[in-house]
DNA sequence: ACTAACCCTGGTTGATTACTAGGTTTAGTA
DNA sequence: TACTAAACCTAGTAATCAACCAGGGTTAGT
């Protein structure tokens, strides 16, 4: 059973809950068509059950999943795992991808030495989706990911931590 | 006089200190080598002058200004613009650029359908380290960001909110 | 001395994350 | 018709942290 460490605001942080989201819908994904329990999933992944059972919802509530009550019954994509990215899964959970001091980037407003700092904040959320907004789920259980994002995971130092 | 508000966790959170941060830093470079004051930075970029006192204090430990005391006093950089980049400001005042659920990316560990999923978190630290340790302050002063990162601005899209 | 500036310790408020508890409803099976 | 397995729902909680503010101490020019 994991640690549950709690979160801490920086730059780019990926939380518990998404990276739950993200391993679930994997293991949902990898299943087929066959409907898959919240309990086979937490244990599958190693995820604290009632915290999944949470998101499973949320994720059904983002018509991302589809339920069966009762006994047989368990998760299944809505849609093929091809057509599901990982961006889709971030943005009901967790909101937009990008905010600068709760404002979108695109909303900010900068004056004198920064009036060009905006266009940095543009840049990186535009960074951020060419990467979220591409690999899908089924990149991702397939073990393929497209190239533009492979080659970030080759760049020199990409594996180390600064 | 902003409204101050308060932080959201998601995925790409730019916060108040960072933001805050970089529009000082910005104004000190702009300023050549003549000292600002904390109170003349906080007015020319609207910023909450106790709490930007605090900031500039961090940013001095860290290496990146250096400061004078007394009458004539005040702020300035420890290097030149052209050698400071938007990751070396944030860093030090917010932490590592990425993680995931209190982990460096390279430090998770994924089994069964999400064994792949580690690829693509560092695919995401990767691509924005691709702009944020890129960009300099004498890049944003002079309203001049280099090319690549330009390049993300002007893709279709890069403006809209999803 | 006076004063303008940095420096330092500490506190507050409200929000959020990462969970847990416990019951209600649905749907197959004996 | 009971039984049971599963999803569903409404709470609630502890720890943490962001985004500030107050108030005094120290240094250095005039």
């Amino acid at each position: 059973m994991g640690t549950y460490a709690h979160g801490r605001l920086l730059d780019v942080y990926i939380s518990a809950k998404v990276d739950y989201a993200v391993r679930a819908m994997c293991a949902v994904a990898d299943a087929g068509d066959r409907p898959v329990t919240a309990e086979a999933l937490a244990s599958s992944q190693g995820l604290p059950p009632k915290f999944l059972e949470s998101i499973l919802n949320d994720l059904r509530r983002a018509g991302l999943l589809r339920s069966q009550r009762g006994a047989e019954g368990g998760y299944r994509l809505a849609r093929a795992a091809k057509e599901i990215t990982v961006a889709d899964i971030i943005r009901p959970l967790d909101g937009p991808l990008a905010e600068v001091r709760g404002l979108r980037p695109e909303a900010t407003n900068y004056e004198g030495a920064a009036a060009h700092l905006q266009d940095v904040w543009v840049a990186v959320r535009s960074s951020l989706r060419s990467v979220l907004e591409v690999v899908t789920l089924a990149d991702i259980v397939a073990g393929k990911l497209p190239t533009s994002v492979v080659r970030l995971t080759t760049k020199a130092d990409a594996w180390v931590s600064r």
